[in-house]
RNA sequence: GGACCCGUAGCUCAGUUGGAUAGAGCGUCGCCCUCCGAAGGCGAAGGUCGCACGUUCGAAUCGUGUCGGGUCCGCCA
């Protein structure tokens, strides 16, 4: 439970059985650090230990506080602990006075080098170089399982994303939706996390009928019927929308499969009741498929894919509105007009409400348009419910920042279910090219969709730059610096540092043979000579990866996974720079075989780090650049 | 009128959930390299963390207020 009570936000929610996973986390950091994989956990139930012999009695919540960190200034220590401070008021001592017992007690540590008390109380530590140098084998052991955790154990997550309507092809604004809940899903997996990746189509709303239209005319411009577009306009209810060329292709595969059977009789366009569900379905069946293929370019597939009119045409949406009734969470009541903002034709009206404030919201939400059909929301609501009916210990909503204030409203939803809902949002994404920023609007011809996008800079670069800004901040994604070859491109930046590990071990295996620098052999060579400041710089940073992904999993920012991997591929290229201007310290050396291993294992489980991390974001490691 | 997000170096952004002297890249300035380990390397300057109170051993981080930018506010999804 340790860790559960150390986070505001656990990997699950409160109260499940789900989280008594954490207590195996417990458990396992007690084993020491080779069943956890994560160093700082170990010496933090090392400090623990140490803490309880100097203050008996110390009260678990006060023990759950106690970090372990590396620090800010590298002159600090390997890490730091701020036990003493946390403890001393429970302990009724002077911090500094607790800080002092602890480093008398954590220098009898055996993997403890040196320790020291400092500021108003912290304890820092330094290890000795051999515990660093231990992760290597075990990250040459675990391949790209390193990092992996079991903080998320039999914990079943849904994380849905990218859910839009099915009337058009995916476009710059709903692609970094798919990188973020894609990435952070990953994440959760390699967590130990059970996760569905899922999408919620919205094909139930009148969007989808003006989509329908729209195909419709197409059809008709397949078969050749003369009529204008402005002319076809006037005829469709709220005028024709969707107007893009993509839909050419629609109407001919319409006017392929039914030939002119959705006309009228006269060759003419005909009643609604006889065409627009077979065009509804044929469209949507066709966009969807484009949508998934655009995806599937972006690295992203899917689980599962939920239709809100099979929800709907489920009674799905009626069953969650009975269950929600039967609680006495639905009544029907008149909602005051928003202050500040005139609704021209704003009338008060009665409505069927949920009783949202009971969870938090602000205002009860309707759940029925005045024509009688249900709203979005109460759709919306039918979802989540069936969501927490498959199991789900918690869902995910990645949304865009436009639906911000559709939050609280369904994270009440979910609460009145049983369930629990993390909403991550992403905000706006300016696209700039030569300098200038790409005004997206379709009527002016610059509208950018994810193919074209792809198609200019290649999904490993969209995917990276996508999670090198914190989600719920807006970004600019410059598309010349996405390619660009240089330093300031942290994609070229850190597939470089892969490319350069990888070609050291091609050269390592033409000089001491594929056998010698097989991850299995380097496991076991001897890591003495590595004591180089820059060498066990970039050991302490390889060994803070287990952290860094537990810390990005429990906060949901899977952007820190591409932080982590840029200043890991800078501690690399230190690393490589040395040798050239010193040839001494490059990795090979010939006549030097014990610590050319040495350094070829640091390489190795340098470039098993990369690979892992990249595969969090679905980013593809490159073995060479040429 | 209200809700949510953001405000950190000239620019674009991090900041390990409250820790020590706030960081990176670009840009600027200085030095080095420019054949064999390649698209560069080393260093310097640059800050009232929008502002004001508050909480405590300690605040960029939490609370209240305020200013500025963004998104949104019954039958669009």
């Amino acid at each position: 439970m340790r860790l559960h009570r150390r986070h505001d936000r656990p990997l699950c929610p409160r109260g499940t059985s789900a989280t008594d996973g954490f207590v195996g986390l417990g458990l396992t950091v007690c084993e020491g650090i080779v069943m956890s994989h994560n160093i700082f956990a170990a010496v933090r139930v090392r400090v623990l230990a140490a803490l309880h012999r100097v203050v008996p009695g110390l009260p678990d919540e006060v023990a759950a506080r106690v970090e372990v960190t590396p620090p800010r200034e590298p002159a600090h220590g390997d890490m730091a602990t701020n036990a003493a401070l946390v403890a001393a008021k429970a302990a009724g001592r002077r911090p500094q006075e607790i800080a002092a017992a602890l480093v008398a007690a954590l220098l009898a540590d055996p993997l403890v080098a040196e320790a020291g008390a400092a500021g108003p109380g912290f304890v820092n530590l330094r290890l000795h170089a051999a515990a660093w140098r231990g992760l290597l084998p075990l990250i040459l052991r675990t391949g790209e399982a390193y990092g992996d955790s079991t903080a998320g154990a039999g914990v079943r997550v849904n994380v849905e994303y990218v859910s839009a309507n099915p009337t058009g092809p995916m476009h710059i604004g709903h692609c970094r939706g798919a990188v973020v809940g894609d990435a952070l899903a990953n994440l959760l997996a390699k967590s130990g996390c059970d996760v569905t990746k899922e999408f919620y189509v919205n094909d139930a709303g009148n969007q989808v009928t003006a989509l329908a239209w729209a195909a419709y005319f197409r059809y008709l411009q397949a078969l050749e019927v003369p009529i204008t577009e402005a002319g076809f306009s006037d005829i469709v209810p709220g005028g024709l929308q969707y107007r893009g060329d993509y839909l050419i292709p629609v109407g001919e595969a319409l006017a392929a499969e039914f030939g002119t059977a959705l006309l009228s009789p006269e060759g003419w366009i005909a009643e609604t009741d006889a065409w627009l569900v077979p065009v509804r379905d044929v469209t949507i069946a066709m966009m969807l498929g484009q949508i998934r293929e655009d995806l599937a370019a972006l690295g992203v597939v899917q689980d599962v894919f939920v239709r809100e009119r099979e929800l709907v045409e489920a009674g799905a949406v009626d069953a969650a509105i009975a269950r929600l009734e039967a609680d006495g969470l639905v009544y029907r009541g008149v909602l005051e007009p928003p202050k500040g903002k005139t609704i021209e034709d704003w009338e008060p009206r009665e409505q069927l409400l949920f009783r949202a404030t009971q969870f938090g919201d602000d205002v009860d939400r309707p759940l029925q348009k005045s024509d009688g059909s249900y709203t979005y929301f109460a759709n919306d609501i039918a979802y989540h419910a069936g969501k927490t009916a498959r199991g789900f210990d918690l869902m995910i909503d990645v949304w865009g920042a436009d639906h911000g204030g559709y939050v609280k409203r369904m994270q009440s939803a979910a609460k009145a279910f049983g369930g629990t809902l993390d909403v991550v949002l992403c905000q706006i994404v300016h696209v700039l090219k030569g300098g200038q920023p790409l005004r997206m609007s379709k009527r002016a011809g610059t509208f950018i969709t994810l193919r074209d996008l792809l198609d200019e800079v290649g999904p490993d670069a969209v995917r990276f730059t996508m999670l090198t800004r914190k989600s719920d901040a807006q970004m600019e994604f410059d598309i010349d610096q996405a390619v660009a070859q240089t330093r300031e491109n942290p994609v070229f930046y850190v597939q470089y540092a892969h490319a350069r590990c990888r070609s050291v071990l091609r050269a390592a295996a033409e000089l001491l043979g594929a056998a010698a620098v097989a991850p299995a052999a380097l496991a076991g060579v001897a890591l003495d000579s590595l004591e180089h400041a820059a060498e066990l710089a970039l050991l302490r940073r390889l060994g803070g990866w287990p952290r860094s992904v537990e810390a990005a999993a429990v906060a949901r920012e899977p952007h820190r996974i591409a932080f982590f991997l840029s200043d890991l591929a800078g501690d690399f290229h230190v690393l490589w720079n040395r040798g050239r201007d010193d040839s001494a310290l490059r990795f090979l050396q010939p006549d030097r075989p014990v610590e050319t291993l040495a350094r070829v294992a640091l390489v190795a489980a340098t470039a098993t780090t990369i690979r892992s991390g990249l595969a969090v974001m679905g980013v593809t490691p490159v073995e060479e650049m040429r």
